[in-house]
DNA sequence: ATTTCATTTTCAATATATAGTATTTTATAA
DNA sequence: TTATAAAATACTATATATTGAAAATGAAAT
């Protein structure tokens, strides 16, 4: 690998340790130039995910298309970009590990709706107002209620 | 590796290439019990990307900062999450292969400028004057006519 | 100053991956 | 549709990485 302090193309690894879930290879490796050491992570590269939306159509799953969606339901909110990012991560790796090939649109929506639950309650009756996933208006309204109604 | 079809954590590995540029280590492995191949990418962990802001304060680089403000930019325009993803991944390349370890938020403004420029004229005026890049203010007048300044 | 916890380093025997060359399939662009 | 590029498959000799255990280092907490 290249070299990331010289830019040299040869090195050799002196060592090499999987993570216990096997999700990840850490290498340490040492360039044969300059002798710098440096770290590589070896991953599985994801199997396309398909996202079913409401009207049936599919799409490449995307994470930014989740994250402009939280994004849009923390505005004003002082919520950190460190904090979305956590969520999208999260949303997406408990999709992946479902080793399905497809989600629903509302799966994800439900998805980050529960972890917005616990963040931020305004962002998260923002979100949850928009994709609908409340059962019924009673439940709402309760939700409005906690918060005070206001700022929504 | 885990098995992304069964789970299983043992593998071997059929094939290795490295790419050419030397930062990308592609193997294709074979699970040991479903005998299902997938494949997994090695890459150099990156180094930690300091961006000194217009104040002086130093933070963490955030692609997702990037992101947020080219999406703002591109508000009601015709540009794909896609599109929009490519300029924010040019962007971290072309700092990255710099190999500095410290960026000034100036110098990647006039990086998603000249990327911008080249995808949406209105998206480009917007940014643009957000980051105050324009040399003067003649230049700016300039480029609104171009686009009949409308919109903007 | 001392303990704790995480990260890094070392070492050596052995199992495992790599690179060269070539054909095939799939995906993407023209 | 065709052209082009990218990814997958196959096979083999040989170079290289892996693993366990233990010691060293550095940062953060008491």
């Amino acid at each position: 690998m290249k070299c990331p302090y010289c830019g040299y193309l040869k090195d050799k690894v002196i060592d090499s340790r999987e993570r216990d879930d096997g999700l990840l290879i850490r290498r340490r490796r040492a360039c044969l130039k300059c002798r710098k050491r440096f770290t590589t992570y070896e991953e599985i590269d994801l199997k396309p995910l398909v996202v079913v939306k409401k009207d049936g159509r599919r799409e490449k799953f995307n994470r930014d298309k989740i994250r402009i969606g939280i994004q849009k339901a923390c505005e004003k909110r002082p919520i950190s970009i460190d904090k979305i990012d956590k969520i999208v991560e999260e949303v997406e790796k408990d999709i992946r590990q479902r080793y399905e090939d497809e989600v629903t649109s509302k799966e994800i929506g439900q998805l980050v709706i529960k972890k917005l639950k616990k963040l931020d309650k305004v962002a998260y009756i923002r979100f949850a107002s928009v994709y609908q996933e409340f059962d019924n208006i009673n439940q709402f309204l309760k939700e409005i209620e906690k918060i005070g109604g206001k700022n929504v």
